[in-house]
DNA sequence: CCGGCCGTTTGGTCAGACCATTTGCGTCGC
DNA sequence: GCGACGCAAATGGTCTGACCAAACGGCCGG
């Protein structure tokens, strides 16, 4: 076994076996080298690995505030793994807008009985962003990102939030990429204003069966309209 | 930025601009750190943070064997931060199950039309391990996910699979503590079998329809008896 | 022509040093 | 007596230089 799997393995057996959790500190690199007889550099190595994980955070400075603790922020890291894969196409756009829309379905539908008033006023200001005459495409583009991570935070459901954010946040840059396509721009903001104007409603009023109809008609046709649009050949961005 | 964080940046966003694809091979690590300014060490951290998103793979060697290229394998990295996460207990079990079903709901329904002859052999084989009489507890854990992991790869959706894999293996060690805690565990194994012979009977006809609704309430179920059977105080593999 | 040997390349590891930041305590001045 | 200042210690971040093991590839001898 490697040196750095050596400590990974450390601390991953103490966080599976509940020794280690959020709050907790991690011996100091030089120690922890010491007690496990390997280089700084290794444990160093497989610190960061765990950081890619988004399970530790480190920080420099003596005392309490310095030093490597164990947290669990894994919405960053499943967004930076998923934009990576998007990007290498070993998720072909199709497939992550199929698995997009089994997610955002729980997620609507939990967000329909949990959704509290400062989601909904999230919401609210993310679909007032884009209905903004003559909105910016990258504007739009944050803007429905922040919409569906709001419905996605509404659920109460760490992972499918967590999840959908990074599927979300994975298509970014493709779909800024096919909106540079879009013909007729404003009638596409016209078309998915509407579709989101539906949503909240559907959201306010608590109807979680009618929202899920709609979230997946509406990830469905935006897609199908940009796809329409895009190039024949496809992208290292697309399929 | 920190030093590593410029090796980071240079990866990724060659990755991102399409520049770096799947086969690619980096500069190697001296060379790396040459054209970067840095120190070797700042390039093997970034390298250790993109290995454990499943996106570099090294070897040691000379020749277009050895050196660090660039991959695609996104499925161990997901279970592996998914198991921690689950281990933080960061993602409850309960909402662990709800994106679960949300996610092989879609996965069975794309293998009733997508499954070959060797995913449903693969599925037989993983159903008969678990009707053997007297089965063990782990064998049957293995067992079961093998089967949850067929249908997910016979669903011929990538993204789906790597995420109902990563699940259901994240699952893999709380599922076998609650089965250390059920009383008649030859009943569950009866259960639990006539569910999958239907789920598999479901897939081989292609009745998409009755295998989404079959699999959910397998899982919802199969779960509901694991929670009844577990000690009243929440553990840290549970919640 | 073939097979084994050896140098080169590459990642894996280590040791030791220095830096910047942060904390916490002790000292000095008022 | 008390507060502000400052220094020592602890910690992560980085660099240098070295050596090891594995694997390829060409050279050389049979």
């Amino acid at each position: 076994m490697r040196a750095f799997e050596v400590v990974l393995a450390w601390v991953e057996s103490r966080i599976l076996g509940g020794e280690l959790t959020v709050g907790d500190q991690l011996p100091a690199e030089r120690e922890l080298a010491r007690q496990l007889d390997v280089s700084r550099a290794a444990v160093r190595e497989a610190v960061r690995t765990l950081q890619a994980q988004g399970v530790l955070r480190s920080s420099v400075g003596a005392g309490g505030a310095g030093g490597t603790t164990v947290t669990s922020v894994p919405a960053r890291a499943l967004v930076r793994l998923l934009r990576l894969h998007v990007a290498l196409a070993n998720f072909p756009v199709d497939d992550v807008i199929e698995a997009r829309i089994a997610l955002e379905r729980l997620s609507i539908r939990l967000a329909c009985t949990h959704a509290r008033a400062s989601d909904l006023a999230a919401m609210r200001q993310a679909i007032a962003v884009m209905a903004q005459p003559g909105v910016d495409k990258a504007r739009f583009n944050d803007a429905d990102t922040a919409l569906h991570v709001a419905i996605a935070e509404a659920a109460g459901n760490r992972l499918a939030a967590d999840l959908t954010i990074a599927i979300r946040e994975s298509m970014k840059v493709p779909l800024l990429v096919a909106f540079s396509y879009v013909a007729d721009w404003d009638q596409l903001v016209a078309r998915l204003s509407a579709d989101h104007a539906e949503l909240y409603a559907a959201i306010d009023e608590g109807d979680a069966d009618r929202a899920e109809t709609l979230v997946e008609t509406h990830i469905r046709s935006a897609w199908a309209r940009l796809q329409a649009a895009l190039p024949a050949g496809g992208r290292h961005t697309g399929s």
